[in-house]
DNA sequence: TATGAATGAGAGTTCATTCAT
DNA sequence: CATGAATGAACTCTCATTCAT
């Protein structure tokens, strides 16, 4: 018997210095050992603050007239912590930048999946960004403002958002090679449903701020996949099915 | 006697040309004769040509980053000068907005006659404001970076905006009424229609300033006014007519 | 007579033309009109003036610690003054180090003469370097503590020592092509007479400011032109000719 | 019974297994293993590294320019370290200028005998001071640089240079008495013999970091002792001309 | 009309020092 | 003993605006 314990025990001692080995040596790597980068997850409290007051300073201000001061007092820290998270100003708002493009695309790729039609895609990425905007109103402010000049950051900027454009592209594209889309040409089409859709989501934002973005859906839906003119052979009007606007097309075999 | 009075004309003589060679002299050292290249018949008013610096400018430094120096010298005036025919840079900005947008809204408006249909307006509305954009690129690049934002001047550069694209939506209006277009929300039209525009052409004129601004014509038609979907009786592909891809729909047949 | 009246009076404008154009021209050429760069005679009052209160800013507390708020305070202008005159604190400080180091270099160079003995050269360099530290005292602490490092000001600084000092080792080279001076290494001996000048005058002015510091005169002329050795022959002290100390040498025929 | 043993043994064992690897885990990541090569046996205390770190960055830099991270950086050590082992920035300094002029006085003295001939002390003196400024050469530069001024550290720094300049000035004195050295004033020739000393080795040292400063030696012998005029009736030559003194005598022909 | 030297409030950034761990 | 995140006073430099000429 006391062979089968004392193999018990054994086992359970080899399995305790292994499990334990485990979560120090997962601890160690992840730990800021190997990386002294930012801690991207922020969980760090200060830089989590500091990140969020930034996004409402630089999205009220603009990022010439946002002041560090004005930073610091909303993140009720010191004007030196900032400096002690962030190399300078420009880091701070780059950092913000990469961060806030890279979340509106994983908003909104993380929706589409390859059993939509390109179609619903479309109604997809208008959808999400939609909602994107209304829960980051200032980051939408802030690509609209900064990502237009010369300077080193308004480069990476409009770097992040051509990354963001591209997979508007893609599906675009999709739809093309599917034959469900007119041939237009890609990139304007993209840049177009992007554009569309900031410029019209920023008036709006600013001249009714309590709009309800997504109230917008169908309006988009109708005008970028069915376009202005009226289909002739539609006899009856398209506006019927407003509220969502479902496949505009299972009517086409009409007359 | 007559030596008296030829002493006398001969002073004046001499005095004459102290004068005049003092008056040249003076203009010689005062004047931009030597300095950067200027238009030498100067018929443009003082306050044309800082107008005219402050478009470059600004549009290249952005409204906080471009100083009053930066536009002295453009002008190739002394920095006092501004201040004379301009209370303060604020008002230069707002002074130079409000003629760009309303320069920008002649030109189109321009071109629209009670003539056209709608559909043709809004091609015209395409292609004018191409143009505009492409001949005042940096008013362009102004417009979206500097219209966001709470400040005096940045309401009253909305307010223009709006009228602007209040324009826009008159036509897509009549286009409803008479029928030719589908029912949309002409307010969400309008704004996706400049928008997709705005940003389109800013995209490329930064991702390729040599671009011609122009030929996306054919394809900004094709999307607003076809949309994307495929309309199904539509059994040739409407690309064929790719260059300039005029009147889609004149194939349809229809009295 | 009336020609010849005329003659006179004729050749008196021309002269009063020709000369009001010469001073004309010439007041141009040295008008600001052709040199853009600053007025090295600071006329200007308030280039002078900052010019002043630097010296006495950075030699008080140094480059680092001496601030742009001090040395305005000093000059009674604003801080801006300053920067319009000077591009930076460093151009400020280059500035007031070469025309220091060029006013000690004309002030001992203007004093020597191909006249001079090598060994009266030495005498008047001691004296001229004296007096200057008596008059530019703080010019002198700035010397030795801001010329030793590795950065921009403080090369382009030693630059300036190195121009100066060469100028002693000429003397000390002539000297010795004369026969008149032992075969030293110039250059020791060139930096060791700066040095041992300067050093000693820092110290006596820190540990007595009031000293006079040519009452110093003889000392280093007895040390640097005759060592510290005894000459043995020499039977009467050579310091009973205090004053000037004349060549020490004419006596050199006794016993 | 032996199995409940056994399972606290290898518990036990266990336990202590999980203890080491915890130590080991711990020192690697806190240790600076990883980071710049370090001397391992560390019997240096934290203060040596300290010490010699700030020397380093301190001569580099200049007391205002090095900063408290350089000197953590350089030591290896967290700022907060140093601020446990040393009061402040300033009480840093202060001990190490102490110890460092300590050095040099000791380093000096102790080549120093009463056997030894004044004229040989001189040698001794300017041999030892140019052997430490080659090994100190950094600590050769804090003394030029900050030695001059108002502050408490400054006035601190001169009374331990004016303490080793006394040891200087009691050769001189002493030579004076036994006849052996013209009757100089001693104060101005040790500050001399030290100023000359210091900044000819500075020049050297920045205008060519490979020399070797004790090559300069003779050069030093001959100027200081002999000075710069050739004395013509000196028979013998005094010393017997030394190192490599080139004995600018021996063509005088006598004896 | 036009000028440009002068201004000073305010910006971004640095860094010696502290203190909870 | 040792750490390093946090601090805030103080620095250099900018630039819209004024005003005597």
């Amino acid at each position: 018997m006391s062979e089968a314990i004392l193999a018990v025990v054994c086992y359970y001692a080899y399995a305790m210095v292994k499990l334990w080995l485990l979560q120090t040596l997962w601890a160690l790597t992840h730990s800021q050992f190997f990386q002294k980068g930012r801690d991207v997850s922020m969980r760090a409290s200060k830089t989590r603050v500091i990140f969020e007051a930034a996004i409402d300073i630089f999205s009220e201000r603009g990022f010439e007239k946002a002041t560090m001061d004005d930073i610091a007092a909303k993140a009720n820290v010191a004007k030196g912590t900032i400096y002690y998270h962030f190399k300078s100003k420009e880091e701070l708002f780059v950092f913000l930048v990469e961060q806030g493009t890279e979340i509106l695309r994983e908003h909104v790729l993380a929706k589409l999946s390859d059993q939509m039609t390109p179609t619903d895609q479309i109604r997809t990425i208008i959808h999400e960004q939609l909602t994107f905007f209304t829960d980051y109103r200032d980051f939408c402010i802030i690509i609209l403002r900064e990502a237009w000049g010369e300077e080193q950051r308004q480069r990476q900027f409009r770097r992040m958002l051509v990354h963001y454009v591209r997979a508007i592209e893609e599906v675009v594209l999709a739809g093309i090679q599917t034959g469900e889309f007119v041939e237009v040409d890609t990139t304007t089409t993209a840049w177009s449903i992007f554009g569309g859709l900031s410029i019209t989501a920023l008036h709006h934002l600013f001249a009714d701020p309590s709009v309800d973005l997504t109230s917008l859906q169908p309006h988009f839906e109708e005008l970028l996949l069915r376009g202005l003119i009226r289909s002739v052979p539609n006899t009856h009007s398209s506006t019927a099915e407003d509220g969502n606007a479902p496949s505009p097309l299972t009517e086409s075999g009409e007359i």
